[in-house]
DNA sequence: CTCGCTTTGTTGTTCAATCAACCAACCTCA
DNA sequence: TGAGGTTGGTTGATTGAACAACAAAGCGAG
């Protein structure tokens, strides 16, 4: 058994020195554990849903926003989404090829694309509705208003704090 | 972000069914979409955590295991983590090429991979335990005791419910 | 011992999300 | 008019995530 922990050496520490089961890295952070886990279920029964009309996670929010705004800048897809600009331009571009959407270039500003939904994403729009449904009965279950309500501030709550914190971040480092 | 557009194009909202104001997509399933939105954001921050030692959102999870529990299979990881076995795969992977980790083939059973956390990874270690409080502070910020508890009760409701339909989903299907 | 099934892990492909770098059109101001 | 900054959008690279298809090792029944 060699003293210098570098080629051999397994990292193990949980088990080892059998302390009490605080140390354990994974149970810290419960709500953040939480989050991590309702969101990714959340997200796998979305896409399972949208799967099954030809379309992926997030493409979603960016089409209700055309079928409900109508045309608008690429720019205004972002801001309002909140999504990155590479992730709007390529998430269009997918689109379109699909079919549901249509780009063309702005009369009066050199810059800008306008993206709208086409007459072909029309019969989508219903069946997103529908997924959005199922997924809201999905979520929320059997909770009753106010117990719909109670959830709701908190999710709020949980947002606010991680706003601030991240506008605070993103000022240091700018 | 001046509004001097005089092109209003065709504010085209619900064109043919257009109806009354509560037809608009986007203001549907109000809990999924503050889900989606906190999911969103904290995810965010904890890459941007993360990032700075090295690391990948997700990446943590794993390696919090390895540190928790030691040496195992790469199919123990895809079990607790519920994650896709390609996704381990890959990561196991990424994680062994940045010498957090060593995978070596299991002397009894020729199909499994052995996975164990390098002790180079050790000072990642306190890294991590660190990020992850800062993440819990940012996320819960100033909730008492009781209110943080109503918000994990939430969570923990919104998760039930959610697997609860994607079992019932995925039992159909199969 | 062989056939068939299960378990374990891999590769291929596609998509969302980041960060970084970049380009082109616009706009402000001297 | 023209220099410099701003805005809108794109491409490149890397990662997580999901589904599909597959390979290889083990295992159990005949």
């Amino acid at each position: 058994m060699s003293t210098t922990n570098d080629a051999d050496d397994t990292a193990a520490a949980g088990t080892a020195a059998a302390g009490p089961d605080r140390n354990r890295v994974a149970g810290a952070g419960p709500v953040s554990h939480a989050i991590f886990r309702v969101a990714r279920i959340h997200k796998l029964l979305a896409g399972q849903l949208l799967r099954e009309v030809g379309l992926y996670p997030g493409q979603e929010l960016l089409m209700m926003r055309l079928w409900d705004e109508g045309p608008q800048r690429q720019t205004d897809l972002v801001a309002v989404l909140d999504a990155d600009a590479p992730t709007v331009t390529r998430s269009v571009r997918r689109l379109e090829r699909a079919g549901f959407v249509r780009r063309s270039p702005s009369p009066t500003d050199g810059r800008v694309t306008i993206v709208e939904a086409t007459s072909a994403s029309m019969g989508l729009r219903q069946a997103v509705e529908r997924i959005w449904a199922d997924l809201e009965r999905m979520t929320v279950a059997d909770m009753d208003d106010d117990r719909r309500e109670g959830v709701l501030r908190a999710l709020g709550e949980l947002e606010r704090n991680l706003s601030a914190s991240e506008e605070g971040r993103r000022g240091r480092r700018r």
